[in-house]
RNA sequence: GCUGGUGUAGCUCAGUGGUAGAGCAGCUGAUUCGUAAUCAGCAGGUCGUGCGUUCAAAUCGCAUCACCAGCUCCA
């Protein structure tokens, strides 16, 4: 007999040999039925797996990670096979789950089209059908390496010489088709109730551009047809907040064909701009940062000196002035360096903070380009710190209360990463350790989790990443703390000690939006489109009924614009619900509709974003609510 | 950059070899209206760009540019 103990701590006695699917008949039908996968003793295993020893057993449906990877996994098996019944001869590579789905990179003579996805869809349908049973087959290196390179598999035999020697190697089959897989799968094609084929993408063999590129079709799976549903619903919902469409309808930015990369900004969106522009300064103000202007080109000599010109050429672009060498600036530091260096420093002027709004121009794949969100030109709000090695735990930690405050006003949640040296690095490793130690110290004594993204960091010195979480959960890179020894040498950057003699200061990057750009993209898409009040381009629309309240209306429009307030009238002769249906379009966070009724009583009819028609309100309350919700950044 | 797809009016899109169309937006006029679309009229296009095939090209071919998806999740 063995002892299974079980997620809640209760345990139970079993035969030895038995599988794991009978243990879960055993302790309720309901879950047997839901159960994809189990864990036993931490490692996740089919449900067909016979227990021989004592342990831990958990049931795994689609609502552990476990489960859904491994509906997933099988139905990209579903997919495979499924291809290789409609095009006999296409060669396998890869097949794994992933967030979303799953996909599979197939290597065939036929170009696969969005027609054939429906086709390897019926396919598919007729294998769930076919209700059959996955099995689990351990052979040898070389009975795989044979099988394989007898069926013409060369990729799965690349990818078993490339296992470790003593790596166990698994096939698993169901009906005609089998393949090379570590597992583990569900029992069988029948668990793999909904799914559908989204895209279909080039990808080239082991991610490696060397290689050959692969056709990839991606899938998703679910074990309900109502959870594929509410899943697209997801997808809709998404693409309706993408910033691209609202920047748009919005007339908040937009690129155009002659300036890929190069994004424009209309009058709402340059209102957003400045408001964080504004927001940034007044709390760079409160913490003590100076801030600075640098040139956009500066000459070759320079960037040979910053090292940029050898470890960043590929992305710089470069111009001649005067029969001489220039760049345009990829990066702030730089400068910044030479406004230091123009001054002498004493010890007492440090931490010294120095600041700047400062566009940078990269060359980024034409591929890789997207929206705001990957441009070629962008605004890094920049900062670089000079300080004392001693004081270099104090200042992070005060960057890093600066950025929580920040996204706090955005209502952003973040996690945090810390990168270190890449390969193509400039230092030795003795400054590397330490400008990574420093960085791990100031983290812990923060009591921040953060994950460790081994040859990730910048090739001047290690980085701290902040990714912020969306509204509907994704994740994007914004700010960034990096520490650097090296440009302060490479510049002979000193300062006067104490002792009277020269010392060398250490430095700080650091951008906590990131790119004003990408964090306008960002801001977009989190709130979709409908912008808290304070940056919202347009505060407050009124809407005279007729033209015989225009006179009240510009009345208030006064009052308003006196105050500051971005407010306008909407003046032309429509009927009331084709102007708020508008305004409501344009996200408008507040409409005053104004009638007879309103204007005779010096009153107005509140109408807010999300909340409709709030009925009649005092003018004056209105107004001094407004301006608190925007002094408050609600 | 690579693979695949797309490119027609300001926007969203129809138009598969015979001289280009709709809705919305715009403009003009009428309407003066109480909480998400009033009516009528007008105007708007070297069909991304270039070269070619053809009696004839938005439509077919080649090149080029831009955009979209993927190329990061590794049996």
């Amino acid at each position: 007999m063995i002892k299974i103990t079980l997620k809640d701590g209760s345990a139970k006695e079993y035969q030895a040999g038995i599988t794991i699917k009978k243990i879960a008949e055993d302790i309720s039908m309901g879950l047997a039925k839901k159960a994809l996968v189990a864990k036993f003793n931490d490692k996740v295993v089919d449900l067909s797996t016979e227990v021989n020893e004592d342990g831990t057993l958990e049931i795994l449906t689609f609502e552990d990670e476990g489960g859904k990877h491994a509906l997933r996994h099988t139905a990209a098996h579903v997919m495979a096979q499924a291809v290789l019944r409609l095009f006999p001869g296409t060669k396998l590579a890869i097949g794994p789950a992933i967030a979303d789905g799953y996909y599979y990179d197939f290597d065939s003579e036929h170009k696969f089209t969005p027609d054939d996805l429906e086709k390897i869809e019926k396919e598919m349908k007729k294998i769930v059908k076919e209700d059959l049973a996955l099995v689990r087959e351990s052979i040898s290196r070389e009975e795989a390496i044979n099988m394989f390179k007898e069926q013409g598999e060369q990729y799965k035999v690349e990818l078993i010489e490339d296992l470790p020697a003593d790596a166990p190697i698994s096939l698993y089959r169901q009906g005609d088709f089998v393949d090379l897989c570590a597992g583990p799968h569900v029992p069988s094609t029948g668990k793999v109730k909904a799914f559908k084929l989204m895209s279909l993408a080039g990808a080239y063999w082991r991610g490696s551009e060397k290689n050959k590129m692969l056709q990839r079709i991606y899938g998703t799976a679910f074990p309900k047809k109502s959870e594929l549903e509410e899943y697209l619903t997801r997808i809709e919902e998404a693409k309706k907040r993408d910033h691209r469409k609202l920047g748009q309808e919005l007339k908040l930015f937009t690129v155009m064909e002659e300036g890929p990369g190069f994004p424009f900004f209309y009058p709402k969106g340059m209102v957003i701009r400045n408001e964080l522009e504004n927001y940034w300064r007044e709390i760079h103000r409160k913490w003590g940062y100076q801030e600075l202007k640098t040139p956009i080109i500066l000459n070759r000599q320079l960037w040979e000196r910053s090292g940029h010109w050898f470890h960043y050429r590929e992305n710089m672009y470069t111009t001649v002035i005067d029969e001489e060498d220039y760049a345009i600036k990829p990066m702030n530091c730089p400068g910044a360096i030479l406004i230091y260096n123009s001054e002498l420093h004493s010890y007492r002027d440090f931490p010294l903070r120095t600041s700047e709004l400062g566009l940078v121009h990269r060359h980024e794949l034409s591929g890789a380009l997207h929206g705001l969100m990957r441009v070629r030109s962008f605004t890094q709000d920049d900062a670089h710190i000079f300080m004392l090695p001693s004081q270099i735990t104090e200042e992070i930690k005060g960057v890093i209360d600066l950025f929580a405050t920040m996204y706090g006003t955005f209502g952003f949640e973040y996690n945090v990463e810390l990168s270190t040296k890449p390969e193509k690095a400039m230092g030795s490793d003795e400054d590397w350790d330490m400008a990574t130690k420093a960085l791990e110290v100031a983290l812990k004594e923060k009591n921040m989790k953060y994950q460790v993204n081994p040859g990730d960091g910048a090739f001047y010195g290690p980085k701290i990443d902040f990714h912020l979480k969306d509204s509907i959960g994704r994740t994007w890179q914004c700010g960034t703390i990096q520490l650097d020894f090296q440009l302060p040498e490479r510049f002979d950057m000193t300062y006067v000690g104490e002792d009277g003699q020269k010392h060398r200061p250490v430095m700080i990057h650091r951008t906590c939006y990131g790119s004003i750009e990408r964090f306008i993209g960002i801001l977009t898409e989190h709130y979709a489109g409908a912008f808290p009040t304070w940056f919202a381009p347009v505060q407050v629309k009124i809407l005279p009924i007729t033209e015989r309240q225009l006179e009240y209306a510009k009345e208030l429009y006064d009052e308003l614009f006196e105050v500051g307030i971005r407010v306008e009238i909407d003046d032309r002769s429509e009927k009331i619900g084709y102007k708020i249906r508008e305004a409501q379009l344009e996200k408008v966070p507040y409409m005053l509709v104004v009638g007879d009724k309103e204007a005779e009583n010096k009153t107005i009819a509140l109408r807010k974003r999300g909340e409709g028609d709030k009925g009649t309100a005092e003018f004056a309350e209105f107004k001094q609510s407004l301006l608190e919700e925007i002094r408050l950044k609600k």
